[in-house]
DNA sequence: GACATTTTAGAATTATTATTCTATTTTAGA
DNA sequence: TCTAAAATAGAATAATAATTCTAAAATGTC
């Protein structure tokens, strides 16, 4: 999970540190996505990771804080594994067909935190809250602009049509997550990534047309 | 707005009454789609409104009912737009057309309400709420299945390809969403409808090719 | 115009819950 | 084993905000 150079440099003490503090976003990961933020109780934090208050509070400063830190490293994390994908693949078609396929894996293995992401996209509309929820936006706008670029690649190499490539990242993004949504909303036993070679056919070749 | 003959038979009394629980609906809405739900104080409601606590009351049980009757009253004339655009739309590409523009307008004159509706449909993931709610997500499930029954027609009649309908208007829906959600949070001055010709380019020819 | 009824404003109540505080326990090092 | 420091549990606090209550005002009827 961690780095081992550096859990090796850090000592019993500070790991064990470290894994408690992860523990508890780990509850509170799981109890935002089942009730939401809002329903979701410090004390109830608290019960479910088997510490008192006043240990929650040394780890986080606020609720707030646990909420958006949560955010802000597991959407790190996707987007350096989209990162990845990207630097392996070779044909821009190619390289959305990663991005897509590392989307649906992440969420695959992340439903709560999709849960909490979801509603958080969706909460900026409502309200850009203080500083660290607009950084969450902004690393929402960097992934939207990887792919714009990547479109435009293709566009360029005569690959795609001519397009608006912002408009079409937001098109493909928004597909994405809506078949996640349904997904976990209808709770199917599929594998979601199994559904990769269709989005592909129908983002590529499009709707119309014989069989 | 209202049905002029059953208004006229309703006598002056219980015309300004249902003018002022429209109104405070209408204050309710653009303060909800602002600061969000939970931010958003029944003393707020009740100050915009220039109505006393105990008159709101009088007209809204609660403030989840005054939210849901918001979400259910919208969405219903939302839906009742889109049927009457398929009805008069001839073959299935015409009416995924129409629904298409018909959503753009509509939120475009209620961007308030795109806000309140996008958040709820993603609450719903969290957390299925009492009956109201539900009923709620049982409305957008309409909407699904009369596209994906759209989609089904246009693959019988070898006008689109034999991709899985259901999934095939979970993508459409999401790309939509997208759009709109993008629009609001841009703030653009451009028409949100004036994205209908690329959009359906796009739906129906892919991405791939040249020009 | 007077009385009964409805409607209203805004204060009081109550419940909830994030945060802080205090006393206790655990740990590390001698 | 003992002691100081750090960590912890859970109760107390304080703030917020939905809801209810009370007295006043407006309205309709005779």
């Amino acid at each position: 999970m961690e780095n081992l150079n550096s859990k090796d440099l850090l000592g019993r003490r500070e790991q064990e540190r470290r894994w408690r503090r992860q523990y508890i976003l780990n509850v509170a990961e799981r109890l935002f996505a089942q009730k939401g933020y809002h329903q979701t109780t410090m004390a109830e934090i608290a019960k479910a990771s088997e510490f008192g208050m006043a240990t929650i509070y040394r780890f986080f400063k606020s609720k707030d804080k646990i909420y958006l830190t949560l955010l802000h490293e597991k959407i790190d994390l996707l987007l350096k594994l989209i990162k990845q994908a990207i630097e392996e693949a070779q044909t821009p078609l190619e390289k959305i067909k990663a991005i897509i396929q590392v989307k649906l894996k992440f969420f695959q293995k992340n439903r709560d935190f999709f849960r909490i992401y979801a509603l958080h996209r969706q909460n900026i509309v409502v309200l850009l809250r203080e500083e660290l929820g607009k950084k969450i936006d902004e690393k929402y706008q960097e992934g939207l602009s990887t792919l714009a670029q990547i479109i435009e690649e293709g566009i360029s190499q005569g690959e795609f049509k001519r397009f608006p490539p912002k408009e079409m990242a937001v098109l493909i993004s928004g597909m994405i997550q809506a078949l996640i949504h349904e997904w976990i909303k209808s709770e199917e036993e599929v594998q979601l990534t199994s559904k990769l070679p269709i989005i592909l056919d129908f983002l590529f070749y499009g709707l119309k047309g014989k069989i």
